[in-house]
DNA sequence: TGTACATCAGTGAACGCGCGTTCACTGATGTAC
DNA sequence: TGTACATCAGTGAACGCGCGTTCACTGATGTAC
C-alpha cells in the first residue's frame, strides 16, 4: 500500500511489487521482447539502475513474476474445482475450463510460465508457485477414479494426458491455430464449447 | 551445391539456404535468443549486411525457417502414418510419436514454429508449410471413423482433442515439466511409454 | 567470339539505438546509546 | 528525547556491447548486339 499522499518520496516504498506489476502490464501489452529491466524502471517512473535492489537480473525479474502467476493460477484452479463439487466428470470440466481462461486471461504470463529456458528454476518462490500448481492439477486427476486402484503407468498416463489435453489447447488457442477448427463449428459454439466437447473426449476412470 | 573446390568466391552462389541452415543451427545450440541477422551472417562467413539481399529483416529469417519447419515436420507425420498402414488405432499412436519425436529432435525449430508473434503468417511458404502439416494431422483424425458420420462438433472436438493432447505432450516434455511424472513411472518405461499410454486414453471413433 | 553494359550479391565502414552494468553520490531510515 | 552513525534505496552520468540499418563501393554474372 502506498501512500497516495505523499509527493514523490525519495524512497518508493514498495518498488519491487510496482516493479512486478508494472512488469505483467509490459509483457501483456508489448510482449516479451519488451520487457526489460530499464522498460519496467521506465513504467515504475524510476531511475533505470534501480531496480538492481531488488533484482539481481532480467532472469530473477522475470522468475518472481512466473512466482506470483504459477500462484495464481493454482488457486484459481483449486478455486473452480472446489465449485464444481465431487463429481470427477465436473472436476474435470471446471479444471480445463480454469485452465484455458486463465490463459486466455493472462496470455503473456501463461507464456512465460512456460518458458522454462528464461527463468530460474531454483529460486525458491518460483518452485512454490509451480508445486502449488502442480497440486492442483493433481487433485483433479485424483478425483477421477477414487475407488479403482490404477497402475502405476495408468495413474501416471491419466495425469499427463489431462495436463497435456488442456495444456496443448491453451497454447493452440493462443497462437491461433485453432482458428481453423473454431470456423468450421455450428453458428454460435466458442471455443469453451469447444473444450468442453474436447475434455469429453478423453476417457475418466474407465 | 556450392562449389567446394573454389577457394572463396565473391558471390556465395547459394547464401539463402545457408543462411537457414546456420540459423537453424543458432537455434537449436544456443537458442533463440542468440538468433539475430549478424549471428547468421556470421556462421555463414559472409559480410553482416549480406543477409539483407536474401531476407527482409529478422522475422522473415524466422518465418522462412518455420515454413522449412512445418514442410519437414508435415513430411515426418505423413511417412509416419504411411507406414502404420489403415488401423485407426496405430494412425494415431504413429501421428502421436511422430509428433513428439519430431519435436523432441528439433526442440529450438519446434517452439519457433509455434512462436507465432515472432512470424509472418502471410508468407507463402509459411502458409504452404504450415496447410501441408495441418493436413497430415487431418489425414490422423479422418481415418479414426471412416464409417460412422460425426457431427461437425464431435468431428472439431476429435481434431482439436488430437492436436491439442500431442502438442501439449510434446511441450511439456520439451519444457522439463513431465519429469516429475516421468520419474514416478517403473522402473525401464520411458517418455514413449507414457507417450503410448497417453494416447489410449483418448476415445477413438466411440 | 568478343565487347559493352546493366544487374546483382557481397563488402566494410559508419551510424544511432537500447540494453545491462558500474560507480560515486545523496536522501531516507533505522538503531545504539 | 536527542544525537551519531551505519545501512539501505534510489539517482544520474558514463561505459561498452551487439544489434539493425544505411551507404558508397566492388567483384561477378548475365545479356544484348
Amino acid at each position: 500500500m502506498t501512500d497516495t499522499a505523499s509527493p514523490r518520496p525519495y524512497h518508493h516504498g514498495d518498488l519491487k511489487t510496482a516493479l512486478l506489476a508494472e512488469a505483467e502490464n509490459i509483457l501483456e501489452k508489448e510482449g516479451i521482447q519488451a520487457l526489460t529491466l530499464r522498460a519496467a524502471a521506465r513504467a515504475a517512473g524510476v531511475s533505470h539502475a534501480a531496480p538492481k535492489n531488488h533484482f539481481d537480473d532480467l532472469t530473477g525479474l522475470l522468475s518472481e513474476l512466473a512466482a506470483t502467476g504459477f500462484a495464481r493460477f493454482g488457486k484459481a484452479l483449486a478455486a473452480a474445482m472446489a465449485e464444481a463439487g465431487d463429481d470427477p466428470r465436473q472436476r474435470i470440466r471446471a479444471m480445463g475450463l480454469g485452465y484455458v481462461g486463465f490463459a486466455k486471461a493472462h496470455p503473456g504470463l501463461f507464456a512465460l510460465m512456460f518458458r522454462s529456458e528464461m527463468l530460474d528454476g531454483q529460486r525458491p518462490a518460483l518452485r512454490d508457485g509451480i508445486s502449488a500448481a502442480r497440486q492442483s492439477l493433481a487433485d483433479a486427476v485424483r478425483a477421477r477414479s477414487p475407488e479403482k486402484p490404477l497402475s502405476p503407468l495408468q495413474a501416471a498416463a491419466q495425469a499427463a494426458a489431462l495436463w497435456s489435453l488442456v495444456h496443448g489447447f491453451a497454447l493452440l488457442l493462443l497462437d491461433g491455430r485453432l482458428a481453423g477448427i473454431l470456423r468450421s463449428l455450428p453458428d454460435g459454439e466458442t471455443a469453451d464449447t469447444l473444450l468442453e466437447a474436447v475434455l469429453s473426449a478423453i476417457h475418466v476412470g474407465d
